[in-house]
DNA sequence: TGGTTAACGTGAAAATATTCACAAAACCAT
DNA sequence: ATGGTTTTGTGAATATTTTCACGTTAACCA
């Protein structure tokens, strides 16, 4: 088993992952204003975590710095990008052309990071524009689409009674992982991806814990 | 130590938590469809999870069934808009009007869960729009609006550069948690919370963990 | 009406994630 | 060179979350 292979953990250390994406842009924004090197004690303080965290986060996964100088901006970098996967291109299909799907379609920050979204997929035919870039195509077309330009990551952000639907046409193109907008539970292969985010839930989970500090705050003035 | 106040958990369970918000959303769904009762086993296999783990959850918050029947819906829905908070109206505002803080503002589902998303703010003054629903208002009346209507929640959906500013606005005037879209750890008081959601990053990871699914594959096929 | 059993409720155990604590390496000053 | 200092890298300890295992109880049935 090569050391690289070895690298892609899957199992384990999911939010580690999810860290090393984190700790890449911010490397790259530091490297943007000249910085060249940098400790975990910076990375941390700029991500808001501790230097344990973000040495046991690179310790993982094999990556290293220099022991008293820290860390080399762009020997670091191309360590995560190797890991991450800047280098190979990966095409994104959206399907779904409401609110989220086109906003996520307008960003413009994932074409850098090796992530391009080439097609919309709509069931309404409003929506339709070939011509546009990236197209908003007709849901009909979806698997065709797929297949031909063997596209293995997609977003839903459909309405979540057809959530189930798209994806089921997705795993049966060759879709290998999403990003659902869907606030539903979908079903799928186990060698498939799904990365569900929530937004109603993210925001309605905010209130709550607003809430929860200040219940916090009164008992601990009743304390007293 | 009032019953109701012991169960704003916070420290311990945010996961518990955010799934009890999904178990929610999925009861209303099958209330709406004419179910009266279900079993843990229902609520797991439609939430994609266990039925020891929904049961669980449901302990940690003592909301509780019956032994032979499972649960009814119409308590069990009771017994979580009273935990979760759907019968305070909470008012919330948006900071940045682009693609983003538009999807969320033209989101209709937010106000049905008590959460009414009063006003949109921003810096460029052609998004102005003071008698839209709801309004788009300049960035330097968020202040001002924040006190006068005692707002507790804001979303921030600015550039990562301006993100830090808009927070320091919103923690004066009185904010107490925010759901924060830009991609950069912000420093905010102890008793102030804060939920990241970076749809850069979440778009990212799946691109990952498709390869390191492969990766998988591969190794697997070579062991044989 | 009393036995059976399906489902709940929950301590204990296992798995996963974070933090601690310290050895090892690198640099610096002398 | 040598001793002191700073920072990495990582096992061990702790904390948190999930899963297991099983006692309890309410509904059903004979």
């Amino acid at each position: 088993m090569g050391i690289v292979k070895e690298r892609y953990k899957m199992k384990f250390a999911k939010l580690s992952v999810m860290r090393l994406f984190q700790y890449k842009d911010f490397l790259i924004r530091a490297k943007s204003i000249g910085i060249k090197n940098l400790f975990s004690d910076d990375l941390a303080e700029a991500m808001g975590t501790t230097s344990t965290q973000v040495r046991k986060d690179f310790s993982l996964f094999g990556l290293s710095g220099n022991k008293r100088a820290g860390y080399n901006i762009d020997d670091l970098l191309e360590q995560l990008n190797e890991l991450l996967g800047k280098n190979e291109k990966q095409r994104v299909v959206i399907v779904g052309a409401g609110n989220i799907g086109r906003a996520l379609m307008k960003y413009s920050g994932f074409y850098k990071e090796g992530l391009e979204i080439v097609a919309l997929f709509d069931s309404d035919i409003n929506n339709y524009n070939a011509s546009a870039n990236p197209p908003v195509l007709p849901l009909e077309s979806l698997y065709e689409f797929i297949c031909k330009y063997k596209i293995e990551i997609g977003v839903i952000a459909v309405p979540y009674h057809a959530a189930q639907q798209v994806l089921d046409i997705m795993i049966l193109a060759g879709i290998k992982g999403v990003m659902n907008f869907a606030p539903i539970a979908l079903k799928s292969p186990k060698d498939f991806y799904i990365n569900d985010v929530n937004l109603k839930l993210e925001l309605e989970s905010v209130a709550y814990f607003v809430k929860a500090l200040k219940m916090e705050q009164e008992e601990q003035t009743n304390d007293v």
